[in-house]
DNA sequence: TTCGAATTTTTTGTATACAAGATTGTTGAC
DNA sequence: GTCAACAATCTTGTATACAAAAAATTCGAA
């Protein structure tokens, strides 16, 4: 790991903590990283301010930068958030959603099958975001295209984790299913509907798997 | 403008693009800035790191930060965005709204009619905000009550602009008094409805002021 | 004059230096 | 042995220095 670029390094740093490299409260050093990184604290210190505001990491002043990973709550609730923006996505969508983009769910939604039939989860999760992303975009509102984006991004590490929830990749599919045809036929409700739905489940099952855990550890 | 902490800087930066001192596209210069604050360069870059993530900067590398002020289809986006972000407050919130904070909302409501008797918009404004973030509060999500505040502060000076309409402060207040009834009674789409178009309504008047802005220049 | 190449001047990006606050370790009193 | 005060060490925050890239300017040719 040398000599990146200061425009990378938060980028670096994030993929470390979403990877979880980094533990929940470790302080991020700087002159360590700054020699991993082989760079100086400049750099460094200026991709810290990025990752404050972006909640990833929590600056300290006079005592330094610690990495934030989210609680099961704060979780459950980021995914609540996600489930609301892509119904109003979905909503708006309905409206304003072009043939050509549906052809492009559709095509994503085949490509999603395969990769269950192949078992392959890495393909899945490609197709899945493509399919996503789509929506998004439709919603024919950049804004909120970015923020539901960058929301999508940040659930990234913990929305695969569930994806091995055995069954889940079928029921997913068929959600999918039933989105693109309430979008298809501009259904503005419904499609909110089926699209907070398809993602609420996934908070639950993470809960779920959150629990498990817990119960294992006790 | 003399010796502030970088802590400060990022924030009196915002002051000045909220407010309207830097035009959209102005370059923010590295050495005036730093001599009119009294500080070097370093903290100085660090602050420009945050104001690029919330968007308020773009920084173009080896060239420098410029400031991007939301255009006319930008802004009707995040209120559009923002809309909806309330609307969810609010249904979440008609579940478990508390009656403190009801009597809050009551309270807030109280002090807003007298501001508008008075023909105080300061006041009015203030005792508004409070409002909008009890609700947010009471939606049980503090990662959406966060969200829906960053969006809130951002549009301030757009929102502000807009409510010196004729008759809008008058408007605002009876759409108040709905979403109170409609919380108090515990009905979520209800709650929901009047919150979006309580704020859309918001958006429309800034069409309007960008319209007749627009024909004032031709 | 006008255009363009070469040179000078700015400006950014990063390293290093240094001061002030925080942390740790040590010593001594009880 | 415990605790507190002091000292030494480490870390952060900021200033300054310097190299490399971009912008501005100069100068010469058509």
């Amino acid at each position: 790991m040398e000599q990146r670029r200061a425009d990378n390094i938060a980028e670096a740093l994030e993929e470390h903590i979403f990877s979880g490299s980094f533990q929940d409260g470790d302080r991020l050093d700087e002159v360590r990283l700054a020699e991993q990184f082989g760079v100086s604290r400049t750099p460094l210190r200026e991709a810290f301010q990025r990752l404050a505001l972006s909640g990833l990491v929590e600056l300290v002043p006079r005592r330094g930068a610690f990495v934030r990973q989210p609680g099961p709550i704060e979780l459950m609730e980021m995914f609540e958030v996600m489930a609301e923006l892509e119904a109003v996505c979905g909503r708006l969508a309905a409206m304003r959603i072009s043939e050509e983009a549906l052809d492009d769910l559709r095509d994503a939604n085949a490509k999603c099958q395969k990769a269950v039939d192949a078992r392959d989860t890495d393909g899945y999760y490609t197709e899945n975001e493509r399919f996503h992303k789509t929506i998004y975009r439709q919603s024919g509102n950049r804004f909120l295209e970015q923020e539901a984006a960058k929301l999508h991004k940040r659930l990234k590490p913990f929305r695969r984790q569930q994806l091995k929830f055995r069954g889940r990749m079928a029921q997913s599919m068929a959600e999918h299913e039933a989105i693109v045809d309430a979008l298809a036929t501009g259904k503005p409700e419904e499609s909110a509907n089926a699209l907070r739905n398809h993602v609420a489940v996934q908070g639950e099952k993470f809960h779920n798997l959150m629990a498990s855990l817990k119960s294992k550890a006790e």
